[in-house]
DNA sequence: CCGAAATATTTGACTTAAGCAACTATCTCG
DNA sequence: CGAGATAGTTGCTTAAGTCAAATATTTCGG
């Protein structure tokens, strides 16, 4: 298993890595003037768009640790913006749904998220959001494919490698 | 000043946004193994990369709070990772370089990165790495220029948005 | 050159985010 | 049934990050 790739392809993905590490801490900060961290709004952003989650399934998906994702939710109940419902066929797991007071305060946030993305997006000519758009989407499917790749060489039949 | 930009390419950017956020999560969780936290890799990273930054290009860079920041570096020195010498310009600043052990100490941190780097592009056919080069390439010069384009638009001549 | 305002860094006090481990309640399956 | 798995909770601890006040320098108008 030689090494293969260029060192110069290596040297551009990790300059890209931190580039948007920086990009992605700039909308962090936008986040700030909301009632929410950056985490909570992910996790709100899941419970507005999927039907019914359960704890482990956002647990999984937004890597959190289940313990603090537990804590959140607990949080956000006693605020009054999600509904618990403990499942009927494995009582082990709970139904999660925003409250139409859960959605109502999600809303601004996703709105706001929406509103900064199309400022910046406007700052482009038409063939720049294009041709940033198909980046995105090109980057996106690379990768989700060589994970793809990378889980089955790993090991035949886990479920992740925890 | 009107919407004009199209909803589905708003969404995109998000989806993007979403899926770069997770990944670079995924990046944070490989760091763990190492005695450096992210934040201080990242510093690391800058200290390794330019000739005798002062803190507060670092922070302004990094986008770091500078009390946080100053401590950071207060340990760096305390491991005899960094020297600070006093500017002989302007004896407020400080100039930052690392040791030879603190070169030392990032190496194999920054070996592993490239390693780990080099494992993901290997999963790709030489075609899908230029394809994804080239794509993180664009999506850099077009937010790039576009931050530098919103810069001029907020304010004529000052420094940063604090 | 003086003094006000700006800048760089430090320090103290505090809040929040996150991680780990142990524990309870259910479920699965031989 | 009984031995694991799994879902979620709770207690405990540490790391990360924020904020404001304080200190030392520098800049600059008058």
């Amino acid at each position: 298993m030689g090494d293969r790739v260029l060192p110069a392809r290596i040297a551009a993905v990790r300059a890209f890595n931190r580039f948007y590490t920086r990009h992605i801490g700039v909308l962090r900060k936008d986040y700030l003037a909301s009632p929410f961290s950056l985490t909570q709004a992910r996790v709100l952003y899941e419970l507005a768009h999927r039907r019914q989650p359960t704890a482990s399934d956002l647990a999984r998906d937004l890597d959190l640790d289940a313990g603090y994702l537990s804590r959140l939710l607990q949080a956000f109940e006693a605020r009054g913006l999600i509904q618990r419902t403990r499942s009927s066929a494995d009582g082990r797991q709970q139904h999660l749904v925003l409250t139409r007071r859960g959605r109502r305060s999600f809303a601004p946030l996703d709105a706001r998220s929406q509103r900064d993305t199309a400022v910046m997006l406007r700052r482009l000519p038409p063939a720049g959001q294009a041709r940033l758009i198909a980046a995105m989407r090109t980057i996106e499917a690379l990768l989700s494919a060589e994970r793809a790749r990378a889980a089955v060489a790993g090991r035949p039949s886990r479920r992740s490698a925890r």
